[in-house]
DNA sequence: TAGGACGGTAAA
DNA sequence: TTACCGTCCTAA
């Protein structure tokens, strides 16, 4: 009798027996499709003695297997990191099965799909759909369900298109191999201390053993040559090689610099993909055609054949941390798929997290430094503006000495970057008569003013308004008054203040393709803009050589709520902004305006001293037992109901087992406590390093049972406090 | 008494 | 997660 323990890809169910009859053959990691119920759902083979499942079945009551897809099977390091993963963020298995499986369709032995694209032919009759389809397709391509979600029409209005030839169809082969990169296409010149960090690199590349490097470079360092030359050493030795960049958005000016050196692109992999384009590259993944990745967080579960490197570039970055589903942390998880996959492990950035810092203190990174920016450039100048002794005009937000540098600034024919990390025109809509302001129906969160997009909009569940003329509580019109300042108004105020230079705004809502991402960049490139007003989006990644100014408009912001990260979140995501200023043989200046130009973080960007200030930092972390030092754990209990939400968290509060330790606060309202229209309460956990906090929530909450509307999910790790 | 809403449970 | 089943309620 031949039985195989499967897990499927229901996040509801632990693993599965089943039987293997004689006309399939299965080893773990096969990927097989399985009867469950009335239904067949895809899983994967495991080997029992990993995966315990809770009740023996017998034999004569396991169903028969009923198919094995033709695809490579997952190998053992992956399923050890699935395994991993699941145990360390508390997440069901088949949750973390999911990323790797990453999309049913790639299951499918489909070769070709037909595709839809404009064909430049005006129907013969117009309709108001038809025209906004058209428009809003441009020269995409894709499946009729697609381009419909696209348009914002329905599936009825893209086909009566490809029955009047405006749109036609297009056969795809989905499963074309991609061009391989070529490790000796332009190989750079490189500084003495790149090098030194190259040598260091392609040798542990080559030695294929596990081993993590902290790759820390100041801004324009070189740090991405550097890094390129140990995927070229992994490319040479017939080896897969993966990075993770934080943000797509930062990709385009990425993939030509990659493209400059290697000749070809390297594999996408990202949310957006399109469902033929998300097949082609987990095939090409799996069978390992696929030579480099290059991916958001997700592309870290994907079935490598053969991985030689992994590289998380600005591994400092916040956004590495997944906030919903299975809550991790891709730069931790990266590390832990080089130790499975027996392979070094890149964390590149100029502002280092402090626990990556920790972990080249004890000895476990390997560090490697970039002190000097390459070539001639040198490091920015940075001076603070104290906002209550140099004040702009009541109604602005831009000082007059960030004003009369500007100015200087855009004489010289130079380009200018304005940082503030808020999206929209302002953060809050009040009415000056009654005070009512203007809340999101679903969070607790303001409606963010979008007065390019003519709307108010939630920027945590995403729901919009339009811009109301009266107030709905008092009904008073022409009373509601913006408050504080978004990108969009800082873009009015230059706009006012420098009528004649040409503006960007650069934030989520105007860069969301890689085609809008290029076109940035090459109107930066070419002198097209002179003032660029951006958010986070802007902090990182672009070399722009005429970029001689930045100003950060409100260096105070990052500092509110007050979370254990945000001193040192602020410091750098402001030098991360300023590194963005003199990157070449141009002196760059940044000026940064704030109320306390006295605060430990403005004066280590001042002064350039960020060692003491990561000093400081650490020695407080130390002292409050705060990670890397201590650890914490969040529960997240969230209901439709509040009344709901709060019982359950009461009961979990007043389960908490005794361990030596360990505190348990709460539970109280999450600090956004209505998000999507779910109540949210929250217990937070803190306990000394050595605890095994997991095994005793694992323990807590397996005692406990709760209604059917209400979620309990754990934060290991948080990052958010929110 | 039919039929729908709701809650609980099994799925190998 | 989904499908199914039993229970309870309401309308007829």
């Amino acid at each position: 009798m031949n039985r195989a323990r499967v897990l499927l890809l229901n996040p509801a169910l632990g693993p599965l027996d089943y039987r293997v009859d004689r006309e399939h053959v299965v080893v773990p990691g096969s990927i097989v499709l399985a009867p469950l119920g009335p239904r067949q759902l895809a899983g994967v083979v495991w080997e029992p003695d990993q995966m315990p499942s809770d009740a023996e079945v017998g034999d004569n009551r396991l169903r028969p297997l009923l198919g094995v897809y033709d695809i490579p099977p997952l190998g053992a390091p992956l399923r050890r990191l699935i395994e991993w993963t699941a145990n360390y963020y508390l997440a069901p298995p088949a949750a973390v099965l999911r990323m790797a499986l990453a999309s049913a369709s790639a299951l499918e032995p489909k070769r070709s799909v037909i595709e839809y694209r404009a064909t430049g032919q005006v129907p013969g009759r117009m309709t108001p759909q038809r025209s906004q389809a058209l428009e809003r397709i441009g020269e995409r391509q894709g499946l009729v369900r697609e381009l419909a979600m696209i348009a914002d029409v329905s599936d009825a209005v893209i086909r009566g298109l490809v029955k009047s030839g405006a749109i036609e169809a297009v056969e795809v082969t989905i499963d074309d191999p991609f061009p391989v990169p070529d490790p000796d296409h332009a190989p750079p010149e490189l500084s003495a201390e790149q090098q030194a960090a190259t040598d260091a690199l392609v040798e542990a590349v080559q030695a294929q053993a596990s081993q993590t490097f902290l790759l820390d470079g100041v801004t324009g360092s070189g740090k991405t040559e550097v890094y390129l030359e140990a995927v070229a050493a992994a490319l040479r030795q017939g080896q897969q090689a993966l990075i993770l960049l934080p943000e797509i958005a930062l990709t385009e000016p990425f993939l030509r610099r990659f493209e400059a050196r290697f000749g070809h692109l390297p594999i996408a992999w990202h949310s957006d993909l399109r469902q033929s384009q998300r097949r082609r590259a987990w095939r090409a993944v799996a069978t390992g055609e696929a030579h480099v990745v290059i991916g958001a967080r997700s592309a870290l579960f994907l079935p490598y054949r053969d991985l030689g490197l992994i590289i998380v570039d600005e591994a400092h970055e916040p956004s590495f941390k997944q906030e919903d589903g299975v809550m991790y942390h891709a730069r931790d998880v990266a590390v832990m798929r080089g130790h499975f996959e027996q392979c070094p492990v890149v964390l590149a950035s100029a502002t280092p997290a402090i626990e990556s810092q920790q972990q080249v203190a004890l000895g476990r990174y390997r560090e490697l430094k970039l002190p000097k920016r390459f070539g001639a450039a040198e490091m920015p100048e940075i001076k603070a503006i104290d906002m209550l002794a140099d004040p702009p005009p009541r109604g602005r937000w831009l000082a007059p000495t960030l004003v009369a540098a500007i100015a200087e600034t855009l004489e010289r024919k130079e380009q200018v970057l304005l940082f503030l990390n808020r999206r929209g025109y302002a953060p809050l809509t009040l009415c000056r008569t009654c005070g009512h302001r203007f809340q999101c129906p679903n969070c607790t969160a303001w409606m963010v003013e979008h007065r390019l997009m003519h709307r108010l909009q939630c920027h945590h569940c995403g729901h919009v308004m339009p811009p109301p003329r009266a107030c709905p509580e008092c009904k008073e019109e022409d009373s509601l008054v913006a408050c504080g300042p978004g990108v969009e108004r800082i873009a009015d105020e230059v706009a006012a203040l420098f009528p004649e230079a040409r503006r960007a705004i650069i934030t989520s809502d105007t860069i969301f393709s890689p085609a809008r991402a290029a076109d940035f960049v090459a109107r930066m490139e070419a002198n097209e803009i002179d003032i660029v007003i951006g958010t986070q989006l802007v902090t990182k990644g672009y070399h722009f050589p005429n970029l001689t100014l930045v100003g950060v408009v409100d260096a105070d912001l990052g500092l509110q709520g007050g979370d254990l990260r945000a001193a040192e979140r602020s410091f750098q995501q402001i030098a991360q902004v300023a590194g963005r200023a003199g990157r070449d043989v141009k002196k760059g200046h940044v000026l940064i305006q704030t109320h306390e130009p006295k605060a430990p973080v403005i004066r280590a960007l001042v002064s350039g001293d960020a060692a003491s200030f990561y000093a400081a930092e650490t020695a407080s972390r130390r002292s409050a037992n705060a990670p890397p030092f201590g650890r914490y754990a969040a529960i997240i209990v969230s209901s439709e109901k509040l009344d709901e939400a709060v019982e359950i968290a009461r009961m979990i509060g007043r389960t908490a087992p005794e361990a030596e330790g360990m505190r348990v606060y709460g539970p109280a309202p999450a600090p956004l406590s209505m998000l999507r229209g779910r109540y949210r309460q929250r217990l937070l956990i803190h306990a000394k390093r050595s605890l095994d906090v997991q095994d005793v929530i694992r323990g807590w909450l397996g005692a406990l049972k709760w209604p059917n509307g209400v979620r309990v999910a754990v934060d290991v790790d948080p990052y958010s406090f929110l």
